[in-house]
RNA sequence: GCAGCCGUAGCUCAGCUGGAUAGAGCGUUGGCCUCCGAAGCCAAAGGUCGCUGGUUCGAUUCCAGUCGGCUGCACCA
């Protein structure tokens, strides 16, 4: 496939010396492979476009394709076996199609990054997510990538925390004690130690409402932690505790995993020689009230950066800083992700000038990657005010959705419980990744748990009717189509196996066949723009198109009848285990899994 | 007030660094299971791409302005 588009290019090149050969990829597989638009040379050239193209597609020639000029475009159709050969030899020969030799650029995602003593909202997901498909395609296309859990865990909120427990622990439930132990009721997730905790928080922010005074109380207890306080310390241990251990079993569910979950906490110690860093430089100010600032009106940001507060205490912008720090001094990175809502642009373009000017190492390196909020339709969605809608009740309900139809359905499944996870979790995180990352979401139920048409649970459909096929025809076909090992969060990719590909491919000239291997095609492009855009539309939009393709191409084109010979069905088999491979893959890097059967 | 983001079909959204007839899903209407899984397939209807200018051979895409919506604007994160 690459070699045609490079003697296509250079065919170009020979043709048009002194003009830039752009060669795209067309719309549909009815107008070819590679398309030349001729705009650029007509404009060089000082000619009409239509008779460029007309009169390249009469002298020019490419092994085994069609040369056709539409218009102002030069399209390369290939022969329809060409097609086939090429593209099934990418897909399954000995080079994994579209994998980039490893390199020793260093990523650094940061993602997730929950709240100690607050429960994943479904607001969580979209960092969480995002960041996995990122960690997943970088180390895909061959970077070394770290997968960074800045966990919120030290700051005035742990403040409000501490005054709330001291102030209400007993009163509101006995039972909530430091020495509770919390895994006897963490089946019952309503009443572990960490909604309760939860439930605290949430009335000290509706209680200092009314009384503005208990803030102070609040940010003396964040004070007496900072300061090392034996008590503060003891509890904010403890409270760190409770949440990971709830935190992990989401993760566990999403198949998410992480490299470092270095909390804010871990740079507190950092933060003072960071802080000097700034004033030895000349960029630290007092600003108003005594707190001090770096002044950024010079980079065009008028608000400047708040770095110690009025009463000496830091902030997180300060970890943040000293945070960046530690990980050009520990990593060496070539870029670093942060997966952070839109909220904090302004945050971000705060630190990452301070950085720049404190060490102009850090330009270029810092990269937000903001997404919408999730909002519900009455408005939006606030942790302290508790109108939220917890990740793991929408987890529960997908599933719960995908047992009723699989009751429905398909009743004698084996396992059925591991397979109704399977799909759960990709109808939720597949809505996720479906749009662009920086538009807002309107939660309802029915849009993040739907099951039919563009989701999660179609792509795995396609996969799982392949199987299905692949079952029924016997010898090893199922074994090709399956990756050698398990599947594990901490790699990312499926393990490639190449396979030989049958002499005759006549089975895939139906039309139905060449527009499957065409959007096949697309997927490695598809790839790349997610490690592009920071984003993983493109991956599931792709993914939709191939399953949407197969679906075509198996109502129309039977691959076990024995009527048609074994040439054909050998050839269709051999599409249908690149088609499942493509699809497992990409769903892979998305953090969603394929059951064979569903 | 200043800054940023977003306005595409009834609804939710794609549209790849400007380019071939603007594409999907949901919903609506009508077809398709005595042959591989109907969680599916096929077809129809539905759009002056918020508005006005500008750049260009060509603008949904770039620029300016304008209207509408969202977000942020130092001691929360």
């Amino acid at each position: 496939m690459e070699q045609v588009k490079a003697s296509f290019r250079a065919s170009l090149e020979s043709a048009l010396p002194g003009v830039e050969i752009l060669i795209e990829r067309p719309k549909s597989a009815e107008m070819g492979d590679f398309a030349f638009p001729c705009f650029r040379a007509a404009k060089a050239l000082g000619r009409n476009p239509t008779q460029i193209a007309q009169e390249l597609a009469a002298s020019l020639t490419i092994q085994g394709a069609e040369l056709k000029a539409t218009g102002p475009y030069l399209n390369v159709q290939l022969r329809p076996e060409v097609r086939a050969r090429l593209l099934l030899e990418a897909l399954l020969g000995p080079t994994p199609y579209g994998s980039a030799p490893a390199h020793s650029e260093t990523v650094l995602v940061e993602y997730s990054s929950p709240n100690i003593a607050k429960l994943f909202t479904i607001g969580h997901l979209r960092s969480t997510m995002i960041g996995h498909t990122l960690a997943q395609v970088n180390r895909y296309l061959g970077c070394q990538v770290q997968r960074l859990n800045h966990l919120g865990d030290w700051g005035t909120q742990f403040g409000t925390l501490l005054a709330a427990y001291t102030r209400w622990a007993a009163e509101t439930n006995p039972k909530l004690d430091r020495d509770f132990d919390w895994a006897e009721e963490s089946s019952a997730r309503r009443h572990t130690p960490l909604f309760r905790l939860f439930q605290l928080y949430v009335r000290f922010h509706q209680e200092e409402a009314v009384h503005p005074e208990m803030r102070d109380e609040a940010r003396t207890w964040f004070k007496r932690l900072e300061e090392g306080d034996s008590e503060a310390r003891r509890l904010w241990t403890w409270f760190r505790q409770v949440s990971l251990a709830e935190f992990q079993r989401i993760y566990d569910r999403l198949g998410v995993g992480f490299d470092a979950m270095d909390g804010e906490a871990f740079y507190e110690d950092k933060m003072p020689a960071a802080v000097q860093r700034l004033r030895d430089s000349g960029l630290l100010e007092e600003g108003e009230g005594g707190a001090f600032i770096v002044r950024l009106e010079d980079v065009g940001i008028q608000t400047p950066s708040l770095m110690v507060k009025a009463d000496g205490t830091t902030i997180y912008a300060t970890r943040d800083l000293a945070a960046a720090i530690f990980r050009r001094e520990t990593y060496d990175f070539d870029r670093c992700i942060y997966v952070v809502g839109s909220d904090q642009v302004l945050h971000f373009q705060q630190l990452f000038a301070v950085l720049g000017k404190l060490d102009p190492w850090f330009q270029g390196r810092l990269l937000h990657t903001p997404f919408g909020m999730i909002q519900l339709p009455e408005g939006k969605m606030s942790t302290r005010k508790g109108n939220v809608v917890f990740l793991e009740d929408v987890l529960d309900e997908a599933v719960t959705r995908v047992m009723a139809i699989i009751g429905e359905k398909n009743p004698d499944l084996p396992d059925k419980g591991a397979v109704a996870e399977m799909l759960g979790m990709g109808a939720v995180v597949f809505f996720d990744a479906l749009n662009d990352r920086v538009k807002p979401i309107t939660f309802t139920w029915d849009r993040v748990i739907a099951l039919d048409g563009d989701t999660g649970p179609y792509v795995q459909y396609a996969h799982a009717r392949i199987l299905s096929v692949l079952r029924k025809a016997g010898g090893t076909w199922v074994q090709k189509a399956r990756p050698t090992e398990a599947l594990s969060p901490a790699i990312a990719a499926v393990p490639y196996r190449p396979e030989a590909l049958p002499e005759d491919l006549s089975g895939l000239e139906d039309p139905a066949a060449q527009s499957l291997l065409f959007e096949l095609a697309g997927l490695p492009e598809a790839i790349r723009t997610v490690q592009r855009e920071n984003m993983a539309t493109a991956l599931a939009r792709q993914l939709l198109s191939i399953a949407r393709a197969f679906s075509a191409f198996y109502t129309n084109c039977p691959i076990l009848w024995a009527e048609n010979g074994p040439e054909v069905r050998e050839a269709r088999l051999t599409l249908c285990v690149a088609t499942a491979r493509a699809l497992r893959q990409g769903l892979f890097l998305m953090g969603i899994q394929a059951p064979e059967e569903m």
